[in-house]
Parts: C-alpha cells; structure tokens; sequence
DNA sequence: ACGGTTCTGTACTGAGTCGTCAAGAACTCG
DNA sequence: CGAGTTCTTGACGACTCAGTACAGAACCGT
C-alpha cells in the first residue's frame, strides 16, 4: 500500500516529554524535537500536529505515566500503607536529585510556566494532582483502617497537604536547598502526621 | 551638563519583574519589557545590559522585596510568634489567588525554569529560600521560646518542610487546585507542628 | 546663545523559529 | 514490473528576537 514509518510513535513522544521537561515550554523548539528525534520537521507536523499539540500530547503521556508510577509507589496492602507514604514522603527530594537529569515534576513545571495561559495544560495538570491526591488519600485511608493513623483524620486534606510538599519539595531541590535539609524536612513533614500510639509503639521492622 | 533620564529606574525594574514573573524567561522579550515601561530598547540596553541583566537585576529586585515581605509577616515578640506561622503557612494558596495578577513566588518559578542552567539567578533562589527558612526559624524559636512549640523539636527542619510546604501550594494553586482544598491542607499542617498542650489550652484570642 | 554631554527612538543585522510545500523515496498490491 | 499511496527530507517565506548603530532631542554650565 504504502511506505511504513520508519519511527516509532511512543519513542518520538518520549524524546518531547524529555525535551520539554528539560528546557520548558517557550525554551523548546520543534527543531530540538527534530533533532532529538532523528525526525525532520515534516513528517513531526504530519504526524503530531503543531507545537502545542506535541506539547499537549507529550504532556498527557507524561500524566499516564505519572499515575501508573505513583500507584506502584502508594497502592498495597493495608498493614504496609503507613510505610508507603513514609517512603513517598521521604523521596520528595530524590524525585529531584536522584534522576540521571534532574528533572522533577513535568506537571509542576508546566503547572508553573503555563497553566495560566494554555487550559488545555491546565486541564490535564490539574487531572494528575487530583488523581495523585486520589491515591494517596486511599493509602492514607488504608493506614487508617490498619489503624496507623487517627481515624478522625481529614483524610482529603492529608492527601492535599502531602502532595504540597512533595511539589514544594521539588521545587527547591531545583532552587539548591540541600539534600539533607530537604530529608530532615520530610521527616518532619511525617513526623508531622496524626500517627496513633498503636504506630509509634510497633515493634521495629527488618 | 547632559539630558536627563525621563525614566524611574525603578519602575523600570519593578515593569521587568512584572514581565518576567509572568511570562517566564524564554517567554519574555526585551520587546515586551520595552513595551511595559514604555522605554526604547537603546535606553534598556544602555541602562540595564542585555536580557540576562536585566532578568538578574529584576530578580535581585524581587529577592530584596520577598525578604522584606517575609519579615515583615514573621518577624515580631514571641507571644504571637505561633499565630503569625499560622498565618504564614495559611496564606499559602493565597499567595497565588489573591494577587490580582496570579503571580506566585518568582524565585519558585524560576527555580524551576532556569535554575538549572543558570548558576547566577539559581545563586540568588538559594540565598532567598535560605533567607526565608532563617526568617521561619527565628520565628519558630520564638514560638518555642513562648512554650506554643515543643522545645525539643528541630527548627530548622521545620523551617524547611514550612517553607517547602509554601512554594508547594503556589505550584498546586497553578494548577488549579480548588482554594477551599489547599486551605484545608494547610491547617492540617499547622496542626502537625509540634504544638504544645499549652498552646492548645489557652484561652482563645479575639 | 552655544557647545558638549547624555538620553531617546528607530532602523538594521543576523540568528532562530514556526509552519508549509514540493519533490523524491520506500513500500504494497495488482 | 508499474501504479498508487504514504512517508521523508530539505528548503522556503514570514515572522520574532537580541543586540548594535546612528541620528536627533533635551539639558546644563558658561
């Protein structure tokens, strides 16, 4: 019938969500697409549309992967879930510093540099943050249940209050703060949490 | 001697900020600044140097006015220390939403933006979180002083998580993220602080 | 009033960017 | 092998932007 792609569709949008990640929105052109892909500018109009539609789908493959990320760090078994978000709490600063490239969050970076302005982008950020605050109020639910947690709690605002943190976290890992003032901070952050006396007085673990 | 300047140069520099905080570094032109002060691109040149100048000069202009800002919202005696951190770790949404311009911290946006690349102006972030985390530990000692907080609790850590829990709630208040939610996280963070059993008794205040 | 100095506005250059287009390449079906 | 279809490449035009240059305007001391 035809000639085949010779590219392959979800390597082309990762190289975007990279490129974007990396140099923003306005500090991005189609050339560094381009060039990153291998792929001249045609066949990247063609196929992807204009810079914003790249834009708006790299971003979306990052919100998928975002979510399934987050689920794998935070979904489990009720007795561990105080343990996950400890774990989540606590890798605030690594989200950072521990990435090959420093990135961070591809949402708040966007939430920041564009939400005002692009909708569409401000759509699907405010998606992802919801979610994120979705699952991590079912691990909070769940730590309750395993009564790790004050089962008067506001689990909502729990959820909102750590997701904040983490998207703070993030943003002055980026701005130089230390590692370990950032790690201090998230265990106070934890430390912070409405934990019962059940949680405090557990034996220690392995 | 010689014609004088028509011009404020710090108008001209508080139109740059205004600028930049908006549009971002890529995302704004000379054009753009030119056009907010009503100034020729000669006299900015001639003035201010070349763009990155100008954004240094308009971000040590910000720095200057944050911190006078942070002071002046937590600096005061110890017996209202506490309230005063409750009003600090409250107006965090407000930050953003309130301003007519929905603006956020600019050192936040631009450790996100350039920090990476750009040593200079990630040199100034760092030197205003820190000064912000020093201006919340003065303020978290006092409180401590005045028994509202545990005396043996890490200030600098809750310093830290307080001031990361602020720019994170700008980034989520970009987003999108409903007003009411990031209120409500913001008290539940207030009541993780280690607060004392006497701050919790006293009378209540007018 | 006048000369010297500084400021202002605008036009220009060179580079980079976006989006389009047309010509050629690769593949499949008949 | 040929026709038709789709993909790829590179170039092109219009535009924006950063930074410079130059001519003229405004001012002050003498």
């Amino acid at each position: 019938m035809a000639r085949p792609r010779t590219f392959d569709e979800q390597t082309v949008l990762d190289a975007a969500v990279r490129q974007f990640r990396a140099g923003g929105y306005a500090g991005t052109s189609l050339d560094d697409i381009s060039a990153a892909t291998g792929l001249g500018r045609g066949s990247l109009y063609a196929s992807f549309g204009d810079k914003h539609t790249v834009f708006i789908k790299a971003l979306t493959e990052y919100v998928r992967q975002a979510l399934v990320d987050t689920r794998a760090m935070l979904d489990g078994p009720d007795d561990s879930a105080i343990d996950r978000l400890h774990t989540w709490i606590v890798s605030g600063a690594g989200f950072v510093l521990d990435d090959d490239e420093h990135f961070g969050c591809m949402a708040g970076k966007f939430a920041v540099e564009v939400a005002e302005t692009d909708q569409e982008a401000k759509a699907l950020i405010l998606g992802v943050f919801s979610q994120q605050q979705q699952i991590l109020l079912d691990c909070v639910t769940a730590a309750q249940r395993h009564g790790d947690l004050a089962a008067d709690a506001n689990g909502c605002a729990l959820a909102c209050m750590i997701l904040a943190l983490n998207r703070g976290m993030d943003v002055m890992a980026k701005g130089g703060v230390a590692r370990a003032a950032l790690d201090a901070a998230a265990e106070q952050a934890f430390r912070g949490l409405p934990l019962t006396a059940a949680y405090r007085d557990r034996p220690a673990r392995a």
